[in-house]
DNA sequence: TCATTTGTTTCATG
DNA sequence: ACATGAAACAAATG
């Protein structure tokens, strides 16, 4: 689930709570996330303290005071949880301990994220294959990202190595917003409805931080809260269809989005 | 027990 | 050679 506004939103609460504090102590859950040696983990933290963050697509990078990057993927079930004199909570693979008695864990039920060591971001990006981050895209890196690719539009969108952030339940409301069928050839999208389709990625990830990427929260004509086969579209009170778009569940209106 | 969920990776195909 | 998309994979839930 965490795409694009999701993490933004862990960084903005990162940001706010567990910056510039002295780490006292570093545990670890279940070592397969982990992309080097736990000790490495351990070395780079141990006795430091984070400084900044930096986001690009659903990677999020932060920096360790005269140290390596701590670079986290939240997988599909990933969040992190600041807090003080409370237990562990279920699930946490990193937890750092601060001296101020807060706590910060990085929590995965699923075990599905990733967390990385890295010296240089732009080394990181490359070896990723990470594209720009969907938020800073103009309108013309958007026109040529369009130009480069073909297949449908919903598969363009989720590459991240062409545009970063943008993951399945994202992309079906900014096609929906954009009243573009999820299957549309990418080279079919030509023209104001190109324009369009550049304004909605760019307001709907905009209007999901600023509701904290609380679904619950965004506006009523989203399609976001109405995911289910039959329910009925915001917009004309059709029927909501589920189809497989490059093998991911995909929902939409087929009156408001014509193939 | 198995389908379902996600992003990423891997592999076959065009 | 390359891009696309389908399948595999991770793990847990209902």
């Amino acid at each position: 689930m965490p795409e694009l506004p999701d993490v933004e939103i862990f960084k903005r609460y990162l940001d706010a709570t567990a910056l510039h504090q002295k780490i006292k102590q570093v545990d670890f859950g279940d070592e397969s996330l982990f992309q080097a040696p736990l000790n490495n983990f351990e070395e780079a933290l141990q006795g430091k303290e984070l400084t900044e963050t930096t986001r690009k697509g659903k990677y999020l990078f932060v920096k360790i005071k005269s140290e390596k990057w701590l670079v986290l993927h939240f997988g599909m079930t990933g969040y992190l949880k600041y807090y003080k004199d409370q237990d562990k909570p279920a699930h946490t693979q990193m937890l750092l301990s601060f001296s101020n008695g807060f706590q910060l864990a990085y929590i995965c039920v699923r075990k599905l994220g990733k967390v990385f060591l890295t010296q240089d971001l732009d080394e990181f990006y490359k070896k990723h294959d990470l594209g720009e981050d969907a938020l800073d895209f103009t309108k013309k890196d958007f026109d040529h990202f369009l130009e480069s690719k073909t297949g449908s539009i919903k598969g363009a969108l989720m590459d991240q190595s062409a545009i970063a952030g943008i993951g399945n339940i994202y992309a079906d409301e900014i096609l929906f917003q954009s009243k573009i069928h999820p299957k549309t050839k990418v080279e079919n999208i030509t023209g104001q409805k190109r324009q369009l389709l550049y304004d909605k990625m760019k307001s709907v990830l905009k209007m999901a931080i600023v509701k904290g990427a609380d679904i619950s929260e965004l506006p009523k004509d989203y399609l976001i809260s109405h995911r289910e086969e039959g329910s009925s579209c915001p917009i004309c009170k059709g029927k909501i269809k589920k189809i497989k778009v490059n093998g991911r569940s995909t929902y939409f209106c087929p009156q408001c989005q014509k193939e």
